[in-house]
Formats: C-alpha cells, structure tokens, sequence
RNA sequence: GGGCCGGUAGCUCAGCUUGGUUGGAGCGUUCGGCUGAUAACCGAAAGGUCGCCGGUUCAAAUCCGGCCCGGCCCA
C-alpha cells in the first residue's frame, strides 16, 4: 500500500502527519502551474446558472496588509469559492485605492517634508507624482503576496487602479449628472484646518491617537447688549475670544427654561439651570432672578453686535434681516457655561449648519495662513489666535466682559506639527446629496444587512443627509474637472478626455495626463465671454474616487450586467466611507432609489489578543505576509471565521489559533488519510463501489445510515449559517460533524469491521469505504470555502486519484446538496439514547475502575419503553460500544438485584431517565479477554514504535512477565490475539532467555511484562 | 457631552427575541481511562455575586429603569 502512495505521480504522498504549511505551498504551486484560476473563471463564465455580481473594495496602497485585512479578504473569498461552487459567476476581480491624502502622507514622509508649502517649493508636483505611484507599487506587491498567501482567489489580471485615466474618466460621468441635475455646485464648508501645515485635515486625521492634547485657552464670559432694552443682556461663553469677530448668530435650546438675572442694574439672560454654578464662578453673591421664560419666546430677537465700529463689514451684515438675531437650536447644551451660545458660522461647523440652514450669509475672513483678510477690518493682518487677547481688550473697553481667566481642558491638535487646529470656512465644491436624501434613505432601506446593530447606525448616519464636500486642496487625487473663466466667472464641467484635448487652446504634451500638474496647464476658452477659463484646483475626495467603482471599474456592458451587485462586505469603518459614498454616488448616477449593492456585510475590526486596537506606537500589528511564513492560512482562514461572528470585535490570538482550529482540520486530514488507506487495501474503486450499490444489496448497516442522514442536517444547516452570514455558527456545524459525528462518533463503530481480511466481509467493507467516500468528499467541499489548500489537496491526493474522471480542482465541484431520501430523523433519535446509554456505561466503568477494553458479562439498561426499544434497535452497536456479552432491559430496578447493586456486585450511573448497570464480577473468561486486549494494546504501540505500517504481518510475538495464574487465563485468547495484532503467532515465555530477542518492558497493573516483536 | 455595541468559568464564546426544574460548550488545569487515522478522544473534579443597584413577577442571566467599566462612532 505504501509503495502505491510513492509510485504513484510526480506529487508527494499525504504525510503521516498533518503539515498545512507543506501543503499549501504545493497547493500555490498547483493553482498556478496549472491556472486554476483563470479557467475556474472562464468556465464559470460561460457555465453557470446566473451572475453574482461583485465589486472589489478596493484597499489603499498606503500600507503592509494586516491581520484586520485579511478577515476581510476571507470572508470576501469565502463568498467566491461558495458561490462560484453552487454555479453562479462572480467577476471576482481585484481593485486598488491609489489616490489621497493617504498616499500623499506616506510619501511626504518618505520625502522627509512637514507641510504642503514646503513640498510644493522644494519636491514639485510633477516628482511627486511619480513618487506617489512608486510608492503605491511598492505596496500593491505586498497585498498580492499577501493574497497568494491567503489563498485569495481573486483575479489580479483584471484589477482596476483609481488612478488611471480611463477610470478617472468614467468617475467624471457621476460628477457629469450631478451636474446636470444641479446637485454639484461651489460654496462653504468647514474643515479642520492645521494654520502650520497650510492644509485642512480630514476627520480621520482630527482622530488620530494623541492628537488631542491639554492645551491652555482663554475661558472667557462676556455680554451682548439685547437691541432697544435699556440693561438687557445676554451672557455668553467662550474660550475662543477670536469668534466674536466672525460671530452671527446666538443659539439658545428651545425647551429649556431662561432666566433673566439681575446683577447690580443689568439683567443677564441665561439658562435658568445654570444660574447658581455660573454666579459662582464669576464670583457674584449679589444676584436675583426676576423672570423666567421658555427658550423659544426668545427666538428672533436682536442683539447689539460689539465691534460693528471696527469691523465695517460687520455693520453690513448687520443690515441682514436674519443676523445678530437669536434662533433656537436642539444641540445647544444647557448643562454647561450659560446655555446661551455664540454662533460663527466662519468657524464651526454645527455653526455653520445654522446658518445654512437659515440662508445667514457666511463671514469668513481668513487667509491660507489663517490670519484676518481687510475684511475684518480692525483685526486685519493678526493671525486667529493671536487676536485672542484683542478681543479681550475690546469687549472690556466697551463694558461687556464679565470675566476672563484661563483653563485648562483637551483640544485637538495637527498630529504632525502640533499647532492647535482651527475650525474654518473655505471655499468647497460640494454635491448636494441633501436635495435626494429621502431617495437615498429609501435605496439604503431596501439593503440586507444580516444584523441590525450595522444597518440602524448606516440608516442613522444617512439621515443626517448632510452635503457631501467633495475638494480637497492636494495633489495626488483625481482632478476636479471644472474650468472657471476668469472675466465672467462662468463655470464649466469637461468629462472627458477627448473633450478636454479639444477644447484646449493649446494642446497637451503626449504624456499628458489627468493629473496634476498636467491637467493645470490645461486653459480652455469660455463660450460665453471668450475669456480664458482655469481649471478649479481642486482633486476629488478619495472617497469620490472609489465610491465610483461600480461604474468606473466596468464597462458598460458589465455595469449593465453586474451592477447593483449581489454582495459586499467591509469593515464597520466604512459605514461613513465607501458603502456611503458608493450608494450617494449611484443614486445620483441613475436618479434611482436604488442601491449599487443589495446586500451589504460589515465586518467588525480586528484587534491584538488583548483586545487594543493595532497600531504603530503600540507595535502590535500583525502582518499577513510575516505570519503566514510561519502559520497556516487555512488555520488562520478558520480561525478568522470560527472564532466570532463577523459583525463582532476580533481579539486575535496566535497561540488561540493554533491550538483548536489546528485541530479540527487535522482530524478532517486524518478521517481521510484513514478511509483512503483502508479503502486502496480493499480495492475499493468509487466508480462501482457507490453508495447505490451498497444501498441496493442492503451492504449498508445502521451507523452508517445515521452518519448519511446526519450528513444532510449538516449540509443544511451549514448553508444556511452561510447564507445568513453567520459563519462563525456555520463553522461551529461542520466542526461539530467532522469532529463529534463521523471521528468520535461513526469511527469506532465501524472500526472492528474494518480491521480484518476476509474475503467475505470484503463487501460490507467496501459499503463502508463507500459511505465514507460520500461523506468525507462531500465533508471536503463543504471546506473548500474556508480551507482551499486542504480541500484542494485532499481532493487532489485521494477523491481525483481514485476517480480521474473529476474535474481538475475541487472548485469546479458542485455545492452539496442536502437529500431528503437520506434523512432519518427517527434514527437520528435513536442513536441520541444509544449514544447517552454509553457514554453511562463509560462512567460506571470509571467509578468501579473498569477498563473500557475489558468485556463485562451484562449491561441492564432501566428506561422507559420506548428508550428500551431504541437500544434493542440499535443492539449490535450498543454490545460492541459498551464492550459488555449481553444487555436486558426494564422500566425499573427488579426487587432481586437491589441487594447486589448495594452489595457492589454492579455499578450504575444515571441521568435524562435512563440508568446504565454493568455486572461488575468477571469470570476467568472474561478476565483473559481482558487481558488479552490489555497485552494486545501494548503489542501495537509497540509495532507503531518499531516503524511497521498496520497491514504488515509479523512473524511472531513473544510475551513474557506472566506470572502462571495469567498465564492460564490467557491461553485461550492466543488465537484471537495474533488476528487482532496481524501476527502469525503469539508465545507465552516464562524467561526472558528462552528467546535470542530485543524486549520491551511494559508496566501493566502495577507489574511489568516484556514484549518482543520478531 | 451624545449615539451604538459589549460585560456570563482562568481564556474564547453560546444562551437573552418568547422569563421556568441544579446557567451551557470548547480550550486550559488536575486525576483517571481510551487509542494502529488523529498535536485526537472519553469520564470525573476544581472553577460562576451571569458588571453593579433597584423595579416588574410566584419566578429574572433573560423584561424595565439607573449606574459602573471597556470599545467604536460622533461632537
């Protein structure tokens, strides 16, 4: 048998033991040697029974894919080896984020500059876009290492890069119908913007671990003189005095309850829950409250705005129906400060909502370097912060400060150059997914989630319906493709190139391309006015950019084809990223209310073991590619997936992953090492050898019924666990049936039939061979999708050898299928009550000191009837398993044995209604039976441990030790004991001399006995 | 500060929707057993204030309210 595993073909025979890293590296080199992939992919495209269409998130090349990565990755492969295996063709293809911020960071790292100027004066544009794109390859190579090492079926060939300019073209079709449609268009937004760097921040970037520190800031309280009352005020709060300067608007809650306190002749307006804590601070004992009022009878009213002296503009917009008035606002707190709040819409953002939503003008009067412009009149040329304590000295001079000190609290700063950030108004491009907020909402709601926690935070984040700025002022993006003319300021949008090459007044270099700088230099003359038109400097959002993958990634027919696509799945961080931006872009692509995906899966993040977040400065990043050179991808493919339900947060652990996942798949490897090395000794051929066969002459016995019928709940409720997304439940299934059912279980109860030659139990072996061919392949198909490399080899070194007429890869097998014909849930029942029935047994040998490999003369089972019955069934097994001659049943103890259960003479255990009694006296046959199996035991250790393989024969086995009284109880068992070690005889000695040979000693029973083997 | 998620054995997780006999599983530990497919497996033991407090109820891990801790997101 051995010498057939070896001649066999170029590949290596399965190991003794299971090597999943030995595997898979051959397994690599199967796929690749042969294009497993590539015809996978071509066969499914023109076999199959409907599309399932996908779009590849694509990853940011910005750095080394991490174990958070490669969950997600699994899960996405998962899908396409299932759905690829039940027919269905998934344009499985992969994708790549190239552009933004990101990208731009890491390089200018790479660079070694600090900020925007200093990049643009000593690297320039047009080097550091190579140096972009260097940078991206370098790490596009390592995620495709990392996916050949995953074993991610994903075609690469057939990748989409954002950068390039044909994809950046077809982007440009979703900014082209917004355009039409009027929902992209110029205005204001607020950004964090770092006045060091010279550069707005992202939030991600505000975000970033550290960057809120403690800071110092002015804690400032001072007045604004209600308009036409004699000493009305209202006392406000602040710790960024330069507001007042951009200040419009004062915010109160409409619900809450105001008081009007009087303090010396004035009367200061406030919340009323804050007037004991305020005075007190501000150190007034003298106080009163003459009135209280509702916030909202205060709304409209006119305030007297300080500095419209210094500040002309001001007093312009003073002239503004709706400024310097009060309005009511729900996010006004008035659990702090004065429950009155200034509004600056130039320089806040919930500030800034205010305003546009009530159509108040923005007033913003900042430079690049975040210094006042003329604009702001008096304060012009200060830098914000800087005008601080001129604000101070302003509003004391007019009688309206209450009180300065400085305190100190946290506040966001630039993560690289430590200033304190600014909140600031600038000129944005935006689309205005406010205006089809109710089409998205009703497009996002037709979505499958699977769980709802993700679904109501996407849905409630969508309901914000907030205007989606979409510039940013970089380098290394897709371009805005809008022209400006600089004498009539008309506005025109190009979305093509082609389009672009022809209006050009002068025409580009031939390595043009849509990037900047190139696409700076491109001047077109405006229709209108024929005055020359600049391109608006601005590249897209990175997320614009990959939110138009849908259509941008396919062509035409394929978007017709493909899109909205079956499935996706991302991280829970992209709830506000890409299953947000792709669904706001589709909507306004096709004017439907229609979602780019109909199902979507967020996946939770993956952390270190002890639950922290990986990160740099922690250093706890595990790296796909440096673990994989030393772990196992289908362990950790499992592990990923088994550990915890794919919404969860993953706490990953290397020791965790290689203790019970390694496992579960070396007991699926050695289920099918053994049936395949039994079933070549018995010639079994797969061929005419089927389970109709054995069906039809009646070979098939009741454990193997069960197993088949156990078989179909499996598959059942493994797809259906799929299905729904819940692999850790579908995974915990089929651990269950490999593990409990067919190796624990199914396992020993055939094992005795198998261990023997003779010809004419040879059919009934070759039944079993066929149950296990049926139920361990289909066992390795149902894998497939979380362990490729192991089902790939399995079906490669056992299923096609035996049978070459399978196609050339699991992959191209069908999905199992549960039949209802082998479905036996009244056997299933039975085998429940036999199975408790002997696992009682094994507690009463234990409890009397038993051995399970010594037979007992007779098991009474007490049990209802109808558990009685079940037993009788299944007899045959219950004998074999509970290793006793014979077995009685009754519903009760009889009256005749209550005094020997008590006398000890039989030992019993009980539970769920059924109790198990074992006659616990054994006769001389039985004890030489028992030790005969006791001594057998030790043979074949012995055989194992002098390297001879189960079929060899030996010639002979010696035993000597015995003392005489052994001796004559195992006599008799001699026979049965050379069949059961595969010896031609076994010898009794009494001397160690008696036989030329090397002895092996063995305790047995607190004695020691030698064994020979020759 | 707001929203969401989580807190059950040493570890990892079920159970909670629909309250009900002594709250489960796997891993780990200890003792014993079994094993010619298995780095497996079986039996037993130790190990729990089911985050805390209160309420509803004959009865709460489960339903309700409040609080504490951790995480994420948003301010």
């Amino acid at each position: 048998m051995t010498a057939k595993f070896q001649t066999n073909s170029e590949h290596k025979p399965l190991s003794i033991d299971y090597r999943p890293l030995e595997i898979e590296k051959e397994i690599r080199t199967f796929w690749e040697k042969n294009h497993t992939l590539e015809k996978l992919m071509e066969f499914r495209e023109k076999n199959n029974i409907g599309v399932s269409g996908w779009v590849e998130g694509p990853p940011t090349l910005n750095g080394i894919p991490h174990i958070g990565h490669a969950r997600g990755r699994i899960m996405k492969d998962l899908r396409f080896r299932w759905k690829t295996m039940q027919g269905y063709f998934m344009p499985f293809w992969a994708g790549w984020d190239c552009q933004g911020l990101p990208v731009e960071l890491e390089v200018e790292k790479l660079l070694g500059v600090r900020n925007k100027r200093e990049l643009l004066e000593r690297v320039g544009e047009e080097r550091f876009i190579e140096e972009c794109k260097k940078t991206i390859m370098r790490y596009h190579r390592e995620w495709v290492e990392a996916d050949r090492k995953l074993g991610i079926f994903i075609d690469q060939k057939k990748a989409y890069w954002t950068y390039l300019d044909n994809y950046i073209e077809r982007e440009w079709q979703y900014l082209k119908r917004a355009w039409e449609q009027g929902l992209l268009e110029e205005g204001y937004y607020v950004v964090a913007y770092c006045p060091g760097c010279q550069t707005s921040l992202s939030s991600a970037e505000v975000g970033y671990e550290g960057s809120y520190v403690e800071v110092e800031d002015p804690s400032l309280y001072f007045k604004f003189k209600v308009a036409n009352s004699q000493d009305e005020y209202f006392l406000v709060w602040t710790t960024m005095p330069f507001t007042v300067i951009t200040d419009l608007m004062l915010a109160i809650h409409p619900e809450a309850e105001y008081a009007k306190v009087k303090v010396d002749k004035e009367k200061w307006i406030m919340v009323r829950q804050r007037v004991e804590p305020v005075m007190q601070e501000l150190g007034i004992e003298k106080y009163e409250i003459v009135e209280t009022i509702v916030g909202k009878s205060l709304e409209g009213l006119k305030y007297e705005y300080p500095f419209k002296d210094l500040i002309p503009k001001q007093a312009e917009l003073d002239k503004h129906p709706l400024v310097h008035r009060v309005v009511c606002e729900e996010f006004v707190d008035v659990n702090t400060a004065t429950g009155v709040v200034h509004l600056s819409p130039g320089n806040g953002e919930e500030d800034f909502a205010a305003a546009q939503k009530r159509g108040v003008p923005v007033f913003a009067p900042f430079d690049d370097e975040v210094k006042f412009t003329d604009d702001a009149g008096f304060f012009s040329g200060v830098f914000a912060r800087d005008a601080d304590a001129m604000v101070v000295e302003e509003l004391r001079k007019k009688g309206l400060l209450a009180n300065v000190k400085t305190i100190r609290h946290e506040y966001p700063t630039c993560w690289r150059s430590h200033h304190k950030l600014v909140w600031l108004a600038r000129r944005e491009y935006f689309l205005r997914t406010d205006c089809i907020n109710e089409k998205v909402l009703k497009a996002a709601e037709k979505v499958e989630y699977y769980f709802e926690a993700p679904k109501n935070r996407f849905l409630s984040f969508l309901k914000e319906g907030k205007p989606w700025c979409i510039s940013r002022e970089r380098v290394w993006g897709a371009p805005l493709p809008i022209w400006t003319c600089e004498k009539c300021g008309t506005k025109t949008l190009i979305a093509s190139k082609k389009e672009l090459v022809e209006k050009a007044i002068e025409k580009p270099p031939q390595d043009f391309e849509l990037h900047k700088p190139w696409i700076d230099r491109i001047k077109i003359q405006c229709e209108k006015c024929r005055g020359i038109m600049h391109r608006e400097p601005f590249v897209l959002d990175t997320w614009h950019n990959s939110g138009a993958s849908p259509y941008a990634r396919f062509t035409d027919e394929e978007f017709a084809k493909y899109v909205p696509v079956d499935f996706l799945t991302e991280g829970i961080d992209q709830t506000r990223g890409w299953a947000n931006s792709l669904l706001l872009e589709h909507v306004i692509l096709t004017g439907k209310a229609e979602a780019p995906y109909k199902a979507f899966l967020f996946q939770g993040l993956t952390q270190d073991a002890k639950g922290r977040k990986m990160s740099k400065s922690l250093g706890n990043i595990i790296e796909v590619n440096k673990l994989l050179e030393k772990a196992s991808a289908d362990v950790c493919r499992f592990y990923l997936l088994r550990k915890c339900s794919p919404i969860e947060f993953m706490n990953f652990d290397v020791d965790e992953m290689n203790r019970r996942p390694y496992q579960v798949l070396a007991t699926l490897y050695h289920l099918n090492r053994f049936f395949v090395q039994n079933a070549e000794y018995d010639g079994f051929n797969p061929k005419s050898h089927t389970l109709e066969w054995a069906k039809e002459n009646r070979y098939l016995k009741k454990p193997d019924l069960w197993l088949l019928s156990k078989l179909q709940k499996a598959i059942s409720d493994y797809t259906a666990r799929l299905n729904s997304c819940e692999f850790n439940f579908a995974l915990a299934e089929l651990e269950e049936f490999v593990v409990e059912v067919v190796s624990r279980l199914y396992v020993p109860m055939i094992r005795k039939e198998l261990w023997t030659d003779e010809p004419e139990t040879l059919n009934r072996r070759l039944a079993i061979y066929a149950c296990l061919w049926h139920v361990l392949k289909n066992a390795v198909l149902l894998f497939n999708p979380v362990t490729p490399f192991l089902s790939e080899v399995l079906y490669q070194k056992i299923y096609r050898r035996l049978d070459p007429t399978l196609p050339e890869s699991v992959n191209f097998e069908k999905w199992p299928e549960p039949d209802e014909k082998l479905r036996d849930k009244t056997l299933e029942e039975e085998f429940e009550i036999l199975l408790e029935c002997v696992s009682l047994a094994y507690s009463a040998r234990q409890s009397a000191r038993l051995k399970r490999r010594w037979p007992l003369r007779k098991m009474l089972a007490i049990a209802p009837l109808k558990t009685c019955k079940a037993l009788e069934s299944l007899k045959e097994i219950l004998l074999e398993l509970a290793n006793v001659k014979e077995v009685e049943y009754a519903q009760e103890l009889p009256e005749n044995l209550k005094a020997e259960v008590d006398a000890g003479r039989w030992v019993g255990a009980s539970e769920k209604g059924i109790s198990v009694y074992l006659d616990a006296y054994r006769d001389e046959g039985l004890l030489g039976e028992g030790l005969m199996r006791d001594i057998a035991r030790r043979v074949q250790s012995l055989r194992k441990e002098l390297g001879y393989v189960p079929t060899d024969m030996l010639d002979s086995v010696h035993i000597a030790g015995l003392d005489e009284e052994n001796m004559r109880l195992l006599q008799p068992y001699l026979g049965e004991m050379a069949e059961l070690v595969r010896a031609k005889k076994v010898q009794l000695h009494t001397s160690l001399d008696e036989v030329e040979t090397e002895w092996y000693e063995y305790p047995l029973d607190e004695k020691k006995i030698h064994i020979a083997i020759s």
